[in-house]
DNA sequence: TTTAGGG
DNA sequence: CCCTAAA
């Protein structure tokens, strides 16, 4: 049910500079200290994205998992002696355990409505508006569009455009990029800045969007660089995608602050700061899988998490990556932006004959690929290609927001959703007279590029990666019967029949248009790595989702291709869903840890929680922290899902006393382990 | 890999 | 839950 009213913004692609990254340290400050900071990256969008879909799709197969019931005693008794057991003691602790107790069945189990939050949808069709969004967002936004004329916002730097639809008709909104002219031609040459997203009210009749000219460099408030935006923008005219049926997926973003969010959102903003690390060791982490698995063998299951993240389809459940980007480039007189460190190689073309390897991109790693050249110009000089860049396009997006969001969280939003859309892995296509190019082992002269009365037929594409890049959460085709709750719903739409869009020509530079002008209709690229945001479009027009690079003929400049700082795809993490302990759990817990005691999670896991794959001895470690600290506190301090009382005493109390043997031990290293007194002592927790 | 503890 | 030093 929707709980506000929500501003739905769509951005058609916009002209790309240099979308920077802040660094992981700057996130973390940025995350803790600046709630409004507009460098919260793309990645606590998508993070949160992902932890809200997945806090809100519930594991159905645990969820429905109510049969197994506890023994209480069982448990207890099968691990009334096994005080300090050793491995084989632990052995007969499983078996026993696994006799008399079951891990408690999951009752968190939530429905899968998404559209109280707001939804955000990365919707890459270049210059083509559409619309990726749940259902009931769908309707609701199908309704404002169709009957909200007004409202509409573009956001255009040269061939981009940011709409704003809105179904308050009160109010009007914008954004624009700031050109900031205020720095001097210093501040031109570096990169690493935002766009600013300014808003204002009353701007915007009914007609027609608000058209944002740039000039100079834009900038986001708050950021600390500056991206040179090239000049002379010229605007796309609104494509609304109205069809009804748009639908699918979504993208949920919470972009309110913490106070504002739903006490379940676990898309925090401390996600990104775990990136890192979780790239590493999300693939060394066998017990986090928590993937629901029928047999209970959670080895079997990591091997299958291993392999599964070999797989693409795997893949396409990482819905970020942690991004680094280099910036190191010049402006030039032209105001075009060099890449000195990208070009194309003289070499693979100064004899095409004998070239029999296709030119091969020369990367800087210290530069950046999203330097969106003003002019990308292909040129013959003699038989060496050159190649400029003339700018970018950012697939267009759509984003929802609640009427309460602040300006300055939505102005984050937006670069999330510009960044997410920019920092995602790309590759490149090429088009030649229309017809997508994919023999890559062709030599420019065989394919005819370097034909310079063909030139104004080449087109370049920036293809998001089917695997990382734009992740779409899809909510109405979650065909995981056996969801991993860790594991993130998330797909890339990869089927026409996800995401459904329509162009609405009605403007004289239409997206259409705008492609007619590359000199190419385009190919659908479906056969070769689907594309993770194609795009079903009926006019013929596929891979929509293509930052499209415009070519022009430029006899003086150097060739230079943009070309993304590719992640390492080990880099990809998913935080794990925050999935709180029920009371049946936390007394499974108790009772394991007044056996075996506070120090030995591992023991404790193996003994309670064996068939809990989600549940790691960490988990249990840091629970059971939690719990003394709960059962200290004043039951109104307490949070969440009440535990009885009694649970709680009983946590007091075997914390005490394995606190207290734990001192004993220290004070007596030379005795074995505590069998005796252990045994002695667990047996009063035994009832 | 586990444990322990801070974040 | 994450992260990580230390064992």
């Amino acid at each position: 049910m929707v709980l506000q009213r929500r501003l739905e913004y769509g951005f058609n692609g916009y002209q790309a500079p240099a979308m920077p990254r802040a660094s992981r340290s700057t996130r973390r400050r940025a995350k803790f200290h600046r709630a409004e900071d507009n460098q919260k990256c793309a990645f606590d969008l998508l993070a949160t994205v992902a932890g809200k879909l997945l806090q809100e799709k519930e594991d159905p197969t645990l969820s429905s998992d109510t049969s197994s019931e506890k023994d209480q005693c069982g448990f207890v008794k099968g691990c009334q002696n096994a005080n300090k057991p050793t491995k084989s003691e632990l052995s007969d602790e499983r078996s026993c355990d696994k006799k008399s107790f079951s891990y408690p069945s999951q009752t968190n189990d939530k429905n899968c409505c998404l559209k109280e939050f707001p939804n955000f949808a990365i919707d890459g069709h270049a210059g083509i508006a559409s619309t990726v969004t749940s259902s009931s967002s769908v309707e609701r936004l199908s309704e404002e569009k169709l009957v909200d004329g007004n409202r509409h916002f573009n956001m255009e730097n040269v061939t981009s455009e940011v709409k704003l639809y809105s179904s308050d008709y009160s109010k009007g909104s914008h954004f624009k990029l700031d050109g900031d002219t205020s720095k001097g031609k210093d501040e031109l040459h570096k990169f690493g800045s935002g766009i600013d997203m300014c808003s204002s009210e009353n701007l915007l009749d009914e007609n027609p969007p608000a058209l944002i000219s740039l000039g100079g460099n834009a900038k986001l408030s708050g950021y600390t660089d500056r991206i040179p935006l090239s000049k002379g923008c010229d605007y796309v005219p609104v494509v609304r995608d109205d069809d009804e049926n748009s639908s699918g997926c979504i993208h949920p973003i919470n972009t309110k602050t913490k106070s504002c969010r739903p006490k379940t959102c676990i898309g925090d903003n401390r996600i990104s700061k775990r990136l890192a690390s979780n790239f590493r060791k999300v693939a060394e982490k066998p017990k986090d899988d928590t993937r629901s698995n029928s047999d209970g063998d959670w080895k079997r299951t990591y091997h299958s998490k291993r392999n599964c993240n070999k797989h693409p389809n795997s893949q396409m459940n990482i819905p970020f990556k942690k991004r680094k980007f280099y910036y190191s480039s010049v402006s030039n007189n032209n105001g075009f932006i060099r890449s000195s460190g990208i070009y194309y190689s003289p070499e693979n073309c100064m004899n095409q004959d004998a070239c029999g390897s296709p030119p091969r991109m020369h990367k800087d790693p210290g530069i950046s690929s999203l330097e969106a050249c003003h002019h990308q110009t292909l040129r013959c000089r003699g038989s060496q290609v050159k190649l400029r860049i003339k700018s970018f396009r950012v697939p267009e997006l759509f984003i929802e927001v609640p009427e309460t969001a602040t300006i300055g969280s939505l102005k984050r939003t937006v670069m999330d959703a510009v960044t997410a859309v920019l920092g995602g892995e790309l590759h490149i296509g090429v088009f030649l007279q229309g017809k997508k190019v994919r023999d890559d082992s062709k030599t420019l002269l065989q394919t005819g590029i370097s034909n310079y009365n063909q030139m104004d037929a080449l087109g370049f594409t920036l293809e998001p990666n089917s695997s990382q890049s734009l992740p779409i959460v899809c909510a109405a085709h979650c065909s995981r019967p056996s969801a991993d709750i860790t594991q993130p719903v998330i797909r890339y739409p990869s089927s026409p029949a996800v995401i459904h869009q329509k162009i609405q020509g009605n403007s004289d530079m239409s997206s259409e248009h705008q492609v007619t002008i590359l000199g190419s209709h385009f190919e659908s690229d479906h056969d070769s790595a689907p594309s993770p945001i194609n795009i079903s479009v009926d006019n013929g027009m596929k891979d929509s989702k293509e930052l499209v690079a415009v070519l022009e003929m430029d006899k003086e400049e150097l060739a230079m291709v943009p070309v993304l700082h590719k992640p390492k795809r080990s880099e990809v993490v998913q935080r794990r869903i925050r999935r709180p302990f029920s009371v049946d759990e936390v007394e499974a817990l108790v009772q394991a840890v007044e056996k075996l005691g506070t120090g030995r999670w591992r023991d404790v896991k193996i003994c309670a929680f064996d068939n809990a794959k989600h549940r790691t001895y960490v988990d249990l470690k840091d629970k059971w922290k939690t719990l003394v600290h709960t059962a200290r506190i004043s039951p109104q301090q307490r949070r969440g899902e009440p535990v009885p009382q009694e649970l709680l005493d009983r946590v007091l109390v075997a914390h005490s006393f394995w606190s207290q043997q734990q001192t004993k031990q220290q004070h007596k290293p030379h005795r074995e382990s505590g069998h005796v007194d252990g045994s002695v002592l667990v047996s009063d927790f035994c009832y």
